[in-house]
DNA sequence: CCACTTTCTTCGACTACCGAATCAAGTCGG
DNA sequence: CCGACTTGATTCGGTAGTCGAAGAAAGTGG
């Protein structure tokens, strides 16, 4: 069962948003959702009575008075129905199961091989994440996480299921087009396929989308207009505007891997052009650049410990690397005048790239659009590309009641 | 008076958009409006019963039957009200009234000397809207009208004035922020002074904004995602996002002048960098570089008539400027994956440029990005400007009964 | 014990919309 | 020329979602 459009609301006071603020301990009580949402009083006690009513809301007793009747404690339920998240990446994946508010209870990454094909890759980590729904929540735990299944604690009921997938995806159809570095899965319908496995409804969604949505939801979620960029072993993007996911018309919105950036030598792109920015600035861009020049080196993770170690070489390219990323940033800056530009994946926290990329965005952009313009790195970097993806899916499990 | 925020609705049938298909003559009758907007009938006619009761639509007999009972004709009463609205460049200005429903009743272009400051020009255009808005309408007018007031018919009110000024402009406020080409204006409140002397409520845009949402109003309503760019004497462009306008951060989304492109020499900005996309392809850019070549030539139109000669060193630079325009669309193209790039402005007819711009789009995007993907010129690109500064008035008066 | 605060619920009222029924006014086949 | 059928528009409850006022519940502080 696939999905097939995005949220309409969930925005001003959806159910989503009070759970949401319940969730992250922003509000406690009904008349702190009346506050935040502006609603009346009435009509968050209605809502939260709905919310109650499904089990997506409990009641935990009376906290302490502020000088007047003390409020009635609300809270989102431990051990409740969660739904499953995958986070897929071109050698690990993050897999865990989230509760409806959007929380982690469970995560662990694990390593892939991307290159042994769809069924194999997909099928072992389905199987993780029913066995994560199927053990007792531990709503703290960040690393690998016994997935023995114990007997105490109801085992939360699968509800729904994310997928972010290191590549172009169909958001509508949860197909995959055209991928670079995913040998094998071009065209493979990862709804469908999953949807034979596991009897939830399922989404599906390009890693650096589902990566703007976590940002957005947990750090950003005041802000209308963002942009997050995800430099890992590829390199993506994923754009908030007003307040939402913006797809664009082909669901391809946020794919600058292959805009055309000044590089001397031009690389050769897997995509048969030169210079293109995946061919400059990716780990997987790095780790060729640095062999190319005879340095030994193993992976990603190699690369950035020479870049840690002060290795020149290295840092010189993930200059270059940061410069070509801010080149095309400042386009995007100019032109969606963003409130915020956050980078993301295991090359946001290389410095040297960020600082080229920072001083190259503020070389180019109009002082009118960088005056007020926030440049971050993107929090909690790990479980951010699971927690869009849970969010996308309880924006639609909770919306359908 | 100013207009502080955009328009929050107006979106699925909303009164605008009823009244926008009986004017465009998509919908004659409420049964079309009811088919078109989905409303069920009941909440059409009431709909449509407010509307003529605020003067704004009327009923002018009976259609032809096609089977049964013939429908009540609707119509948008000439005439009646009208919005002022200015769309100011470099040496030229269209001014011009429209009707309620966004259809143009009359227009002019006066030539303007922006040199002389904003008093100046902006007063004698406030005169101008005025007389246009004192003088009988003739709904079909499309060059120079007299604007003699004769005495018959019932000179519509002015209900509200729309300005597109080629500069940054500051939305919220309607003050200009340091632009290129327009000396004495920089901080200029063109609201604060248009409020002083027409006593209506005043929105103040940049041009290319408002060329977008005339043009996406005009030839794209049903598209979700839009860019338009506006090649004239400077380079501009205007973004819909999910059918609405958008401005971003700062209000200066869609400014893409100081893009920096590849060009041999890269010549100097007046942003006081070199390589701008402003200083290679703008219109003032073709004649400047004209010149360096010993050629005479003394304003944009005499390079276009110089491009359609046939002239060698002015094709090439057409050529130049495309493949430069091209490269930042590519960009925008790739990051916002629209459904349409129209590109309007003086510039627009220019073929060779055209040529190079589609050109450079379609080898340096995503092909899934340009594969559904419209490139068209701007239709009825003289009145564009003022019918997205009269519809975004309109949504306000409108909305504000 | 009383005045006051804070929290939450109850109860109309209002708005916007829909659906069904109905009225209005045609066409068309016999 | 007369029904049967179509299409167009209105009337009239009914429903959903929201608000505001009032008040009940449960405190604090003097």
């Amino acid at each position: 069962m696939t999905i097939d459009d995005a949220p309409r609301e969930a925005l001003r006071g959806g159910p989503r948003e009070l759970l949401r603020w319940v969730a992250t301990g922003a509000a406690v009580s009904r008349a702190d959702l009346s506050r935040l949402s502006g609603l009346s009083p009435s009509t968050v006690s209605q809502r939260v009575e709905a919310l109650i009513n499904q089990g997506l809301l409990e009641e935990t007793g009376a906290g302490r008075s502020r000088g007047g009747r003390r409020p009635r404690q609300l809270a989102v339920p431990t051990g409740g129905a969660v739904v499953g998240a995958i986070d897929l990446g071109a050698h690990h994946a993050r897999v865990g199961t989230l509760d409806l508010s959007g929380r982690v209870v469970q995560a662990r990454t694990l390593p892939v091989r991307i290159e042994e094909g769809p069924e194999q890759v997909l099928g072992s980590l389905l199987a993780e994440v029913a066995a994560l729904a199927a053990s007792p929540g531990d709503p703290t735990s960040a690393g690998p996480v016994s997935s023995a299944s114990t007997a105490d604690g109801d085992p939360g009921a699968l509800r729904g299921l994310g997928i972010g997938i290191p590549g172009p995806v169909q958001h509508a159809t949860g197909r995959i087009v055209s991928p670079s570095r995913m040998p094998g899965w071009n065209g493979f319908d990862v709804a469908a396929f999953c949807a034979g496995r596991v009897d939830v409804p399922i989404i599906v969604d390009n890693d650096a989308n589902l990566m703007a949505l976590g940002a957005h939801r947990t750090a950003h979620s005041e802000l209308d207009h963002a942009v997050y960029i995800k430099a890992g072993t590829g390199i993506g993007s994923g754009v908030i505007s007003s307040g939402r996911l913006h797809r664009g018309a082909q669901g391809s919105a946020g794919d600058i891997s292959h805009c055309r950036v000044v590089a001397d030598p031009a690389p050769l792109c897997s995509c048969g052009n030169a210079g293109c920015l995946e061919a400059v600035a990716s780990g997987a861009a790095l780790v060729t650049a640095l062999r190319e020049q005879g340095v030994t080196v193993s992976d990603l993770t190699g690369v950035i410990r020479l870049i840690d170690d002060g290795d020149r070489h290295a840092t010189a390219l993930a200059r270059q690397a940061g410069r070509a990323i801010g080149e095309i940033l400042a386009v995007v800056v100019n032109f969606f005048n963003p409130q915020v530009v956050a980078i993301g994946g295991r090359l946001a926290d290389c410095e040297p790239l960020l600082a080229s990329m920072r001083a190259t965005l503020y070389e180019r952009c109009l002082p009118l659009a960088t005056q007020t313009l926030l440049i971050e790195r993107v929090a909690a970097s790990q479980d951010v590309g699971i927690t869009g993806a849970a969010h996308l899916v309880i924006d639609h499990v909770v919306a359908a009641n």
